[in-house]
DNA sequence: CTGTTAGCGCGTTCAC
DNA sequence: GTGAACGCGCTAACAG
C-alpha cells in the first residue's frame, strides 16, 4: 500500500542501507547507484516515514509550542515566527493553549514528552513551571515572553519591558504631556517592568512631569474598561494615559468614548502592542510594540542551536520594543503648528528641556 | 535513561506483553499482576512512547491543521475549537500556515503524509487542492471554510454564507435603510455567496430597497480602504454599506473617517466577523458573525467519526452565521425615537412593510 | 564502497 | 491467562 525504503531498494536493485545513505546525503555512494536510487524514489513517489525515523534516531523533527492563548495576536505572531524557521528546517510545530491554567499546561508538557519532541517553546503559565523532565530528557527548551525563576538550563527570549515603559514616558514627555496616569496589568514581571520603566523615567528624568495615578487591570478588555472608569472618577487633571496591554487599551478607549472624553483633544493615549489591524476604526493609537514574530524566529533558532553538542544554555535574549507613533498623542508644545487648531480645552505647555 | 515498557515489565516481574495489555486496558489479566504493573508504572513514572506506538499501530494521535493565515482571528478560533476536541481525546495538532500559497500548502500536505497524521483539517488555498494522497492513505480529512470542488471523499464544515448575506440585507431593511452598497471580497465561493445572498434578498424581498454599487476588494485592510474611497467618489446616495469581511470593514471605516463621513449618522455600516475585541475604539459595528470555534470543534468530531469503519464520508455541515447588532446601524424609521436627534442629512424613511 | 544485521519501543500474533 | 518472538520503517553499526 504505502511505499517504504524497502520498495525503493528493491526497485533500484540495491540494499536498503544504500538507499538510506542516498536519502541522507552520504557522499560515499557510487554515482550510478545513487542515480538508480533517486530514480526509484521519484518513480515510486517515496516519502520517508518520519515516525520510524524519529523512533530510530531519537532526534525529533517535531516541536511543541505552548502558550496561554493563541487568540492573542502577540502569540499568533510568535507562532508564525517559530513556524517560519521550523518550515525552513523541515520541522513541524504542534500547538498547545494553556489558558494560563496549570493543569492544561502540565498536560501539554506530558504530551510533548510522550511525543519525544525535538524542541519546546513555552510561555509559562507560572514563573516556576517545572520543565525539568523535558530538560533532563535532553530536549532543547526556550522560554518566551515571561522569564522563569530557574532559567540556567533554558534559553529565554523576552522583551525589555522596562525599556518599553521608558519609551512610552519619553514619548509623552517629548510631546509635552505633564500629568499622566497608567493602567497596568496584573503584578507579573512583564506588566510590572513596563510600569516600572514608565514611572522611573518620569520620576528621575522628566522634570515637571508626574504620574498622577496607577491602576491595575486584568490585561483584558473589561479590565481596561473598568480601570479607565475608576480613573475618570478620581483624577481629572491628567492629560495623557499609558496602558500596558493591547486589549486593555481598547477597554480604556471604550470607557473614554462613553464618558465623552475625546482622544486626543481631551486626553492623549499610548498603548502597548496595538498592532495595525486594530487601528482600523477611530484614530490610530500611539503604541509601544513588540516584534513577536521575530521573537518566535529567535526562539526557533535557539532550539536549533541548542542541539549542537553542549552549546551554551541559559542564554537570555532581550529585544527592545519599538515606538509606533499614531494620532493619539499629538504634540502639546506651543512651538508646533498642529497644536493651534485643536479645541479649546488645551492648556499651554510648560517649559521643556 | 528514559524508562520503557521493558523496565516496567521487569520491575513488575511480568513480560512486556502483559505490561502492554494492562496499558491498553485488556480485561484478560490476572488482577494481582495488573496491580503490580500499575504499581511499577507509577513507581517508575513511565509514559508510553507515542512515536513507537504510532509506528506500530498505524493509527496516529497527531493531527494536522492547515490554514491560510493563522493571524486571522477566524482561523485562530477555529484552531482553538479543534484543539478543544483534540485535547479531550489525547491528540495533538500541528499547524501549517499556507498564506494561500499553493507551494506552502503542498509542503505541509507532504509533511502531514510523512508524519502519518491521524487526521487533517484544511482550509484549502484553491478549490481544487489535491488531497487524494492523504485520502488514499486512509487519513480522515475535513475541509473547512471553503468547500472543495471534489468533495465526495471528505467532510466539509462551512458557513451558510448566502444566509449570512441575507441576514445583513434583512437587518438593513428592518432598520429602514434603502440605498445600500456592498464591498465584497475576491471572487471565491465564500465571498461570492455572501454577496449573492445579500443582493438576492434585496432584489426579491425588499421592495423599495436597492443595491446601488458593488465593489470588490482583497479581503485585507487596504482593500477595504481603497474600495470605500472609490465608492465615495461615485455613489453619494447610499445610506448604508455591507462589507463582507472583517479587515475590509476596518479599511472602509478608516476611509470614511478620513473623508469626514460619520458612522452611523451619515452612513450605516454592517460587517462580517467583526469580533468583540475589534469593537474597542469607536462605536460597536453591527456584524454577521461565524462561530469559528464551533466550526473547529465540529471538524475535530468529524475526524474522530471518520475513523469508524466505513462511516459516511462526504458529509456537509453548514452553520448559520449570527447577526450581532451594534451601534453602526441604528433604525432610520420615523417611528423610533432615536432617529430624531441625528444630524440633518437624514431623509425620511420610505414606507416599510 | 556496499550489503547484512541489530535494534529504537511498542502491539500482537502465536504457542504454552 | 501469560510469555516469547516478530515486525512496524528506518538508521547505524559492522563485515565484506
Amino acid at each position: 500500500m504505502v511505499v517504504t525504503i524497502h520498495d525503493v531498494a528493491r526497485r533500484a536493485r540495491v540494499s536498503i542501507a544504500t538507499a538510506s545513505r542516498v536519502l541522507n546525503g552520504a557522499e560515499t555512494v557510487r554515482p550510478d547507484l545513487a542515480r538508480r536510487v533517486l530514480a526509484a524514489i521519484t518513480a515510486l513517489d517515496y516519502r520517508p516515514n518520519r515516525v520510524a525515523r524519529r523512533l530510530r534516531a531519537s532526534t525529533s523533527q517535531l516541536w511543541a509550542l505552548i502558550v496561554p492563548d493563541f487568540e492573542n495576536v502577540f502569540f499568533t505572531r510568535l507562532s508564525r515566527g517559530l513556524e517560519d524557521v521550523a518550515r525552513l528546517h523541515d520541522r513541524c510545530v504542534f500547538l498547545g493553549s494553556s489558558d494560563d491554567e496549570f493543569q492544561k499546561e502540565r498536560r501539554y508538557l506530558e504530551l510533548a514528552l510522550a511525543e519525544r519532541v525535538g524542541g519546546l517553546v513555552i510561555a509559562p503559565a507560572e514563573d516556576d513551571t517545572d520543565l525539568s523532565e523535558l530538560i533532563d530528557a535532553g530536549v532543547p527548551v526556550v522560554v518566551v515572553d515571561r522569564p522563569l525563576v530557574y532559567n540556567e538550563l533554558v534559553d529565554t527570549v523576552i522583551s525589555d519591558n522596562i525599556a518599553g515603559g521608558r519609551l512610552a514616558a519619553e514619548h509623552l514627555q517629548s510631546r509635552g504631556y505633564r500629568k499622566v496616569a497608567c493602567i497596568a496589568g496584573p503584578p507579573n514581571p512583564t506588566s510590572s517592568d513596563r510600569l516600572r520603566g514608565f514611572v522611573r523615567y518620569v520620576e528621575t528624568s522628566a522634570p515637571g512631569m508626574e504620574v498622577s495615578a496607577v491602576i491595575h487591570g486584568d490585561n483584558r478588555f473589561d479590565g481596561g474598561y473598568d480601570a479607565m472608569g475608576r480613573l475618570l472618577m478620581t483624577a481629572h487633571q491628567i492629560d495623557a494615559i499609558f496602558v500596558t496591554n493591547n486589549l486593555m487599551t481598547f477597554g480604556a478607549l471604550k470607557a473614554l468614548a462613553i464618558a465623552g472624553v475625546r482622544v486626543p483633544s481631551d486626553l492623549g493615549v499610548i498603548g502597548f502592542d496595538v498592532v495595525e489591524f486594530f487601528q482600523a476604526s477611530g484614530i490610530a493609537i500611539t503604541s509601544v510594540n513588540q516584534d513577536s514574530r521575530l521573537m518566535g524566529r529567535l526562539a526557533g533558532e535557539r532550539i536549533l542551536s541548542q542541539r549542537r553538542p553542549q552549546s551554551s544554555r541559559g542564554q537570555l535574549l532581550s529585544l527592545t520594543p519599538q515606538l509606533v507613533v499614531g494620532e493619539s498623542t499629538p504634540s502639546r508644545n506651543v512651538e508646533t503648528t498642529r497644536a493651534a487648531c485643536q479645541d479649546g480645552e488645551r492648556t499651554n505647555a510648560d517649559d521643556v528641556a
